[in-house]
DNA sequence: GACTTTATGACCTTTCTTGACCTTTGAATA
DNA sequence: TATTCAAAGGTCAAGAAAGGTCATAAAGTC
């Protein structure tokens, strides 16, 4: 049922939540030999499920003493949140990417749960697809739009 | 007389009954195979007695560990949801027309401010007119979709 | 008989998992 | 110092494991 990639993904999440630093730093053949998997199944959760949209930067380093260290981005609630969305929506945005942005943003509790599927809701392909011809733009547009609508300060009286 | 369509529909509906959470999980291989039928019967099933003005979404995921995830939309008891999303299906929704809709759901409670603002940034015609051939389906079908995942029992946990 | 609903099967897309092979790094060795 | 080698992590393609779509046949309904 659960597979594999969720169990891994569901176990950094728990470790990365404890973590004071706001990062850990594993090993991928430990954590592959752990979860008596294939080293390249972490490769895979790392980059499906670690991503900048949804908040966090991966390093690592090869060679003897390697290792992987796994950053829980936080977002600073000043101006310069806005630039980085812009810059990370860009122009288009598939239904994927618009999720994960989503879910991130709700846990950044800039969205509250009910927005946050509301607007996934809008943004689903099936709703797209036979009326809009490009809807990757028609998300990356909406986006932003609902982003900048977010930050009105009469918003919340 | 009671056709296997039926029998898969009153099945789901009575383990839906059972569910606390007030939705079910399950996958469709395993559920054809226990009613001896075609995968693809269970999507028939799906789209055409558990669609939103029936009062069901239903989400899915493809792959390893893959899913059918049945929502029971909450309780309505005054059917104003309902009657509503019948009356946008097919319809047409102007901007003024959903601006006017939305201002009374805000007044009722149904949205907050902020949700209220959030759809209607997303209705202006501006947004629409060069990316969508027909905006006023868009937000009469748009209108419809958000109407039905408001209702989820889920959006408050 | 015409129309609608139900049922199936062929084919498609997405997601996950593994394994073979490649690259980088640092330390030991010649 | 230059070379070698072991110990990491990286990449990619193939195959498995799900669910999706669509045309068409079969079964009801009027």
């Amino acid at each position: 049922m659960s597979n594999l990639a969720d169990r891994i993904e569901e176990y950094l999440k728990m470790i990365l939540s404890e973590a004071k630093e706001g990062y850990i730093v594993l090993q991928r053949g430990f954590l592959a030999q752990s979860f008596s998997c294939a080293p390249s199944q972490i490769n895979y959760v790392l980059t499906t499920r670690f991503t900048a949209e949804r908040g966090y930067i991966v390093e690592s380093r090869r060679g003897g003493g390697g290792y992987l260290r796994i950053i829980r981005l936080g977002l600073d609630p000043e101006g310069k949140f806005q630039r980085l969305m812009a810059e990370l929506i860009g122009e288009e945005l598939s239904q994927d990417r618009a999720n994960n942005l989503i879910d991130r943003l709700e846990e950044e509790e800039i969205f509250t749960k009910r927005e946050a599927i509301l607007i996934k809701s809008i943004f689903a392909e099936r709703m797209l697809t036979d009326l809009i011809p490009s809807p990757s733009v028609f998300r990356a547009r909406t986006m932003k739009e609902i982003l900048a609508n977010m930050c009105r300060d009469d918003i919340n009286v």
